[in-house]
DNA sequence: GTGAAAGCGCTAACAC
DNA sequence: GTGTTAGCGCTTTCAC
């Protein structure tokens, strides 16, 4: 059996009152026994059993982390920066995979409530109304990953996504190409799927070019999916001279299959992606891709829920990262 | 305040023994009274503390997974089977991103056990022996991944690199190769590194070939690492036909490098890897390599610590998966 | 400045 | 079968 506060107020002949004194400074404790109540704590090894103090401070110094596939490139990134400052508050992690199933996350929901934690860091690939019903009525702070909620009453933290997809889409344009397809991300409206959606269809409006149907087409962050429509593309004949996929690893399955197929990318066929993660400036050719401060959007979901813990103020519900648009190789210049 | 086993037992007019005896079957209750407490729970949504029954049972229902980096892409896919499996046996996952620096290791094995932790899941890139020591002292069940502890107390899965790195500096030997480069993990010697470089010395050895020590290179699991040596290689002009790195990530690095400087792949060199990562058959060309059941060992790994937690007997300390060569394009045969 | 005692929400003897 | 009670290890009034 592990030692006690009652056993260090034993040895050191206190109350074990003054010993929680001493470890929590909560009170003034005379420097004689203080000292002495140090050392056996040191000699002894002595650590205080977070259970039970959360059991009677209410506190767990936990925060659930909730997220669709732990295995994923983007997320994996952002766990770093969850982590990372998530302990230097304190907190431990509570990690979910969801795989993205609505079920799923409302049970890691119920369950992370159940064991207490004190906020929850939650990432979906689609944000099901039932979800923000229920998420909306919890007391547990929740914060959303990569997601616009201007419209809810749930922070979250991510780029401007519309923006983004407007220079990415400005910038294909501004190269000359004029055949632009987009493999969009298959979404809820609310989305920031659709945020991109409207940036793109900005950027060929005001350039007077029409959305072409055949060419905007919804992926489902697989690689294998980007891998099929491209193949369509090609045998339907209707292979556009730029592929904007908003997210890397769809960009990626894109130019495998132009790869596969014969086509040459940039020389053939332009690609840019979305996210910028490690694999974007691994993969040949490199992407062209808009960077997202990726650590950063896991660093301040972490510190706006420890804000909400501490019933701080937010100076805005939704925080708006810096993004970037990074020219790489997977993209070129026509005439 | 949320609602307690108290309130639940005042509404149903039963004492608070009952309601827990309901709530974990703990004894028999006679139908009438399961029902109507049952029916208080359900109404009230009443979910038992679970703060306060780890108190109690001295358990936590938390296993600590300690690892070097969440980002990785190995241990990214890892961590879905821990979470699987661990999830399923009522576990919650503590994560610890330790950077693989011994003071962090440390510093969380001892947070960990702080926080009652009932088994500890450990991963890192070096072993250290002041980490070895401190493992074996503790009593928390601690098993580790991708590590052969056959000399060690401590229980550990992983699949049989010695022979896996034998087979496919083999399969390199008899694809017609003399000049065979090992990019091998700088790692002291009871780690997996050892063993894989002794695969390759048994390969080399009984073809009758010698190792070349401008050809046996430590990388350190980055990229960039590879990338530099195999560059070196080219400025030495002593480049290879062939190329073992022992992670994929390091093989893919190798390629750029290869790629960047006008050789091709597998035309000029022949490059292999190691783990099979799904980015392994993502990158172009795919990537020949070393197929480890990734998931299975995170699963595999809870399900030890599980066994030891519950005190029961292991089959045995180490358990070693099995592998397969998985040939694609990143090599070929040469005359 | 210090100690006694209550109580956090629960489980598990122990009685009946 | 059911209720009473004693803790689990800690924090925090409330006295002194």
């Amino acid at each position: 059996m592990s030692i006690t506060i009652k056993d260090v107020a034993k040895k050191a002949g206190v109350s074990i009152s003054t010993v929680s004194r001493v470890i929590n400074s909560s009170k003034p404790v005379s420097s004689e026994i203080r000292q002495k109540v140090l050392k056996i704590i040191e000699d002894t090894g002595y650590q205080p059993n977070p259970i039970a103090r959360s059991l009677v401070m209410k506190k767990s110094q936990l925060i659930g982390v909730v997220v669709p596939d732990i295995s994923n490139f983007f997320i994996g990134e952002i766990l770093n920066g969850i982590e990372e400052i998530g302990k230097m508050y304190g907190y431990d992690i509570l990690l979910c995979n969801t795989y993205g199933q609505l079920e799923q996350e409302l049970r890691y929901l119920n369950l992370l409530q159940a064991k207490q934690v004190e906020g929850i860091v939650f990432m979906t690939w689609k944000l099901q109304d039932q979800l923000v019903e229920y998420i909306e009525k919890i007391d547990t702070p929740v914060v959303l990953i990569n997601r616009n909620t201007s419209k809810l009453l749930i922070p979250s933290v991510s780029i401007d996504n519309f923006q983004a997809a407007y220079e990415m889409t400005k910038y294909i344009f501004d190269n000359g190409h004029k055949k632009i397809a987009l493999i969009r991300n298959s979404l809820d409206q609310d989305a920031f799927g659709f945020d991109q959606f409207r940036g793109y269809q900005k950027a060929l409006e005001e350039n007077g070019l029409e959305i072409d149907d055949n060419l905007v087409r919804y992926g489902n962050f697989k690689l294998e999916n980007s891998y099929e429509i491209v193949k369509e593309f090609i045998q339907k004949d209707i292979l556009p001279t730029a592929i904007f996929a908003t997210s890397d690893v769809m960009a990626i399955g894109a130019i495998n299959c132009l790869l596969d197929n014969g086509y040459e990318v940039p020389g053939d066929v332009s690609v840019v992606g979305f996210n910028d993660i490690k694999l974007a400036s691994i993969y040949r050719p490199n992407l062209t891709t808009i960077h997202q401060p990726i650590y950063d959007i896991g660093a301040v979901s972490i510190r706006i829920i420890v804000k909400m813990i501490n019933k701080e103020e937010l100076d805005s519900n939704v925080v708006i990262l810096p993004h970037e648009l990074v020219e790489r190789d997977s993209s070129k210049k026509i005439k």
